[in-house]
DNA sequence: CCTCAAGTTGAGATCGACCTCAACTTAGCT
DNA sequence: AGCTAAGTTGAGGTCGATCTCAACTTGAGG
C-alpha cells in the first residue's frame, strides 16, 4: 500500500469515527469524505461498503470491552465487577452514538468476542449470591438495549440521565429485589437473531 | 365532505393502520395510497403531511391511554394499579411498531393529554410506599424508552421478550429494592425535550 | 529522469422517496 | 339531463444519498 493511500486510509478513519460518534452511524459517506479532505471515489477505493469502514473505526472498541472485562473479573467483589462492566460499557454508548447505535442494530458481531468473559463476569455475580438467579446472559440485552435507547433520546439534552436509568434497572438485577418473571429467557438463537436482526 | 372522499379517507387509514402496525412509521407514503387502492395524489388531499396521517391513524390511541389510566386509579392495590397501567401501554407499543415509533419519538404530543393521570398513577403508587420514593414521573420515560428498544429488537424473534425485560424494571422500581441513585431526575423541560427531540 | 502501477478524482448514472399540478372524472344539486 | 364544485389521477420534477468509471495524477523502483 503507498504511502498517500495509507495517509488518506488514515484520515477517512479519523473523519468518520468524529461523525459517526457525533451523530451516528447513518451521517452519509459524501460527508465522510469530504471532511477527510478526500474524494468520495477514494473512500470506495478504501472502504467499498459502510460495513467495512464501521468496522475498521470501531475494531478498537473489541480489545476495549475485552480488557474491561478481564478488569471485571479481577474486582474483588463479584457484584461491583458486574456493575462497573456493565457502567463501563454503558459509557462507551454515551460517549459515541455511532458505537450506541452499532451496541444495538449490529451487536451481534460486536459483542461476539466479549461473549466468553460476559458469560464469566455473570455467572460469577449469580454464584455470588448479589445477582438474582433467575436472570441469564440472554437478559443482559434488555439492559444494553435500554440504556443505549436513553442515550439516544436524552445525550443532548440530559447526558448524564442514562446512569439514573441504568442505576434503576441494575437495582432490578439484585437477588433481593427478585419477584417471578413473566416469560423464560430468550435462547441463545432468539438473542442472536434479534441482535443482527435489527441491523 | 363527499362521500367518495369519505370512503377513501377510511381506505387510506386502514391502509395506514396495517402498514404502521407491521412496519413502523417509516413505510413509504406511495405504498399505502397503493395498499388503499388510492393515488398518491388523494393521499396528499386528505393528509397533507405524514404527521396528519399519523395523528389521524393513532387517534384513538389517546382515548385508550386515558381509559388504562383511569382503570390503574381505581384498582385497590396502588402498585397493581401502576404496574398494570404501565403493562397495557406496553402491550400497545408491543402490538404495533407504529405506536412504538410514536411512543419513542414523538411522544411529547402522545403522551400529553394522559400526563395528568400518569401522574396520579406515580403519586398513588408511591405514596402507597410500594413504589420507591426516589423515582419521579419522568422516570417512567426510562421505562418506556426501555422496552420500547427491547421490542423492536425481539418482536420478530421472540415476541414476548418485553414482558420479562418490563418484569426486571418493574422489580427495580419498587421500595424494596432501593439503592442510592447517582443523579437527579430529568427535569420536565429536560423531559419535554428529550421526548420531541428524537422525532 | 522515466515509467507505470497504484491511487485519486468528480461528474454523472441510479435509486427511492417526496411532492405538485394540470387534466380528467364524478357526486350531488337543481 | 346538465352543471359545477369537489375529488382523483399519475406522470414528472425534486432531492439527497449511493455508487461507478474513464480520465487524470503521483509515488517509488530502476
Amino acid at each position: 500500500m503507498r504511502k498517500d493511500a495509507l495517509h488518506n486510509r488514515e484520515r477517512l478513519l479519523a473523519a468518520a469515527r468524529g461523525l459517526f460518534a457525533d451523530r451516528g452511524l447513518d451521517v452519509p459517506l459524501e460527508e465522510i469524505a469530504r471532511t477527510a479532505g478526500v474524494s468520495i471515489g477514494t473512500l470506495y477505493n478504501r472502504f467499498p461498503t459502510r460495513a467495512e469502514l464501521v468496522e475498521a473505526v470501531f475494531e478498537d472498541r473489541v480489545a476495549t470491552v475485552a480488557r474491561l472485562a478481564g478488569r471485571a473479573l479481577e474486582a474483588d467483589d463479584a457484584w461491583e465487577g458486574f456493575t462497573t462492566f456493565i457502567t463501563a460499557v454503558c459509557e462507551l454508548q454515551a460517549a459515541d452514538l455511532g458505537y450506541n447505535d452499532l451496541a444495538v442494530r449490529g451487536a451481534a458481531t460486536a459483542t461476539d468476542p466479549g461473549y466468553a468473559s460476559m458469560l464469566r463476569i455473570v455467572e460469577r455475580a449469580r454464584e455470588s449470591g448479589a445477582l438474582r438467579d433467575d436472570v441469564t446472559i440472554a437478559d443482559m440485552a434488555f439492559v444494553l438495549w435500554g440504556v443505549a435507547a436513553t442515550v439516544r433520546a436524552t445525550s443532548r439534552v440530559a447526558p448524564t440521565a442514562w446512569r439514573r436509568h441504568l442505576a434503576l434497572t441494575l437495582d432490578g438485577l439484585r437477588a433481593a429485589a427478585a419477584h417471578p418473571l413473566p416469560v423464560p429467557p430468550m435462547s441463545v438463537e432468539q438473542t442472536r437473531a434479534a441482535l443482527d436482526g435489527c441491523g
